[in-house]
DNA sequence: TTGTAATTGAAAAATATTATCATTTAATAA
DNA sequence: TTATTAAATGATAATATTTTTCAATTACAA
């Protein structure tokens, strides 16, 4: 599944959220671009085109975004608070240390894990958080070692 | 490997770091405790018992132990910058979503996975993150659903 | 087209984090 | 044990980040 702006819209007025153009080219934003951004790198980017948009908009929107998954908050690799475009349903994601770019994978099953971790400690798990970060390939042969 | 001042002592020393009155009771409040705490929390803590040791001292202390693995950052679950002691060597954390208490878990392996994506995105894979989030079985009981 | 609740932008407030610097101190070697 | 020295500390200030407030605007359902 890729980006569309049509699913966006749909999903946020499902949940009683407005299509506005502040939104629109907020999510637009984050899925034009591999890697995460922060709040801040995405209101320049925004300011750029856009320079009636404000940067409280814009936390606005990332709050109401991720709460939605339409957008995913990464942490790996130092970088908290920063925010890559949600392709698939679900999904993990592999990071670059050097550039930041971001590469999705599913099809890894966590599930026995989940069950293992629920009888030995009692816990009734909810989420999880799995993410890889690495140099890319073109970032390995610029990066000086 | 439970939490020992002797180790926190020869690693920092180890890696050219003093090892402080203030880096002990900082390294022993978190180690004292099943949650996780944020910066702002053990300042707190380490305040009420050191009224003389200061915010700065409690981050600079936190960056430290947190790059020499002797405490972990922990990121699932909203709570960003929120720390926990470091037990064992390699392990991933289980985290109650309601009282923050965490639970190491170790055994679980993931090079399989790793050795997966190197080859399928070309990535040279540093490093994960791992954590589960959920609720502990005290706090089943307590949290109305 | 209209009514209304949600959203926005701007400014201010609140939080969180980092830099600066004079003073103190841990750890090494004499 | 004592002297030496580089590292660490605490206090303050500076910076960065995030949230609150509120009047004006706008999306969208009726």
């Amino acid at each position: 599944m890729r980006f569309s702006e049509k699913k966006t819209a749909t999903i946020l007025r499902q949940h009683g959220y407005k299509f506005t153009p502040q939104r629109r080219v907020v999510t637009q934003t984050i899925a034009s671009t591999q890697d995460h951004l922060t709040p801040a790198a995405i209101y320049e980017k925004v300011h750029q085109e856009h320079p009636n948009i404000g940067l409280v908009t814009v936390y606005r929107t990332l709050d109401i975004l991720a709460k939605l998954g339409l957008i995913c908050e990464l942490h790996a690799g130092g970088s908290c608070h920063s925010y890559t475009t949600s392709a698939s349903e679900h999904h993990h994601h592999l990071i670059c240390s050097n550039c930041g770019k971001v590469v999705d994978f599913s099809g890894y099953d966590l599930s026995e894990l989940k069950q293992r971790l629920s009888l030995e400690t009692g816990f009734e798990i909810e989420d999880h958080l799995l993410e890889f970060i690495g140099l890319c390939q073109a970032c390995q042969k610029e990066v000086i070692r």
